[in-house]
DNA sequence: CAGGATCCTACATGATACTG
DNA sequence: CAGTATCATGTAGGATCCTG
C-alpha cells in the first residue's frame, strides 16, 4: 500500500496539486461538514422527508439542513422528490453514488470507534504533561 | 450493512449523542482539517523533518504545519522524536495507531477518485439549471 | 532549524423571523 | 410542510515578526 500511496501523492503533485482546489477535499469536505455525513446515515436507513430528518437530528437547524441537502443534492448523494400536495412534501433519498459512498465512509467510522478509547488515552496523556 | 448502520446510529443516540461532543467526530475532524491527512500520507512516505514536510506540502503555513503535528501527536497518531543536535533537528514519524488510520482512509481516498467525475458532472448540472 | 506569539480576516454555523 | 432571508458569532486558518 505504501507504493500506492506515494504514487497516489506524487501524481497529485505531478498535476499541479493544490489544496484548495483538490477533488479528493471536494469529497472529504462532505466527511469533514458538521452535518452532510450524518444526514447520510439517516438516508441510508430509509427514505425520510425535511421535517422528519429534522426531527431525528435533534440539533441541526432548517438553515443548515436545508443547506447541507442542497449541497448533497448538488452532488448527485441524495435524490430530492417534491410531492405536489397541500402542504407539500418533500422526500430526500440516497442515490446510487451517495449509497456507494457508505461503503468506505463506514470503513472509517469503525476504525474510529475501534480507536477512540486509545486516542483518547493518548490525549489525556498529552494534555496532563 | 443496513441494519449494522442503523443500529450503529441508535446505539450513538441511545447514549446520548451530541454532535458537539463525539467520538467519532473528534476521528473524522482529522480528516475534515485542512493539513492533517495531508501531513499523515507524507509522513506514511517516510518520517521526516520539520522543514522538509514544509517543503512537501508547499503552501503550509508554518503555524499551521506546527498546530498540526501538535494535534496528530496529542492523539498519538505521529510521533514527535527531538535529536539533542546543533542546530536542533526533530523528527515526526507515523505511529502504529496512525499507520492503521491509513487503510480505511485511502479506501475514502479511492472512493474519492473513482466518483470525482461523476461528482462534477453532477455539480455542474446542477449549477447550470 | 524548529518553532512561539500576535494580530487579523473569512467563512461555517447558529438564532430568529417570515412565507407560499 | 418546507423552506428563505437576515443578522450575529466563533473559530480555523493566514500573515508577520520574533527566538533559543
Amino acid at each position: 500500500m505504501r507504493d500506492l500511496m506515494t504514487d497516489r501523492i506524487e501524481q497529485w503533485k505531478a498535476r499541479g496539486f493544490d489544496p484548495n482546489n483538490c477533488p479528493v477535499r471536494m469529497v472529504l469536505d462532505h466527511v469533514a461538514a458538521k452535518w452532510t455525513s450524518l444526514i447520510l446515515l439517516e438516508l441510508e436507513k430509509e427514505p425520510q422527508r425535511f421535517n422528519a430528518l429534522g426531527r431525528a437530528l435533534p440539533d441541526i437547524s432548517k438553515r443548515m439542513l436545508t443547506q447541507s441537502l442542497r449541497d448533497l443534492e448538488r452532488d448527485g448523494m441524495v435524490r430530492r422528490k417534491v410531492y405536489d400536495t397541500k402542504p407539500p412534501s418533500v422526500e430526500y433519498s440516497l442515490t446510487d453514488v451517495g449509497l456507494s459512498f457508505m461503503a468506505p465512509f463506514s470503513q472509517l467510522l469503525d476504525w474510529a470507534e475501534k480507536n477512540q478509547s486509545q486516542i483518547l488515552a493518548a490525549r489525556s496523556g498529552y494534555d496532563k504533561s
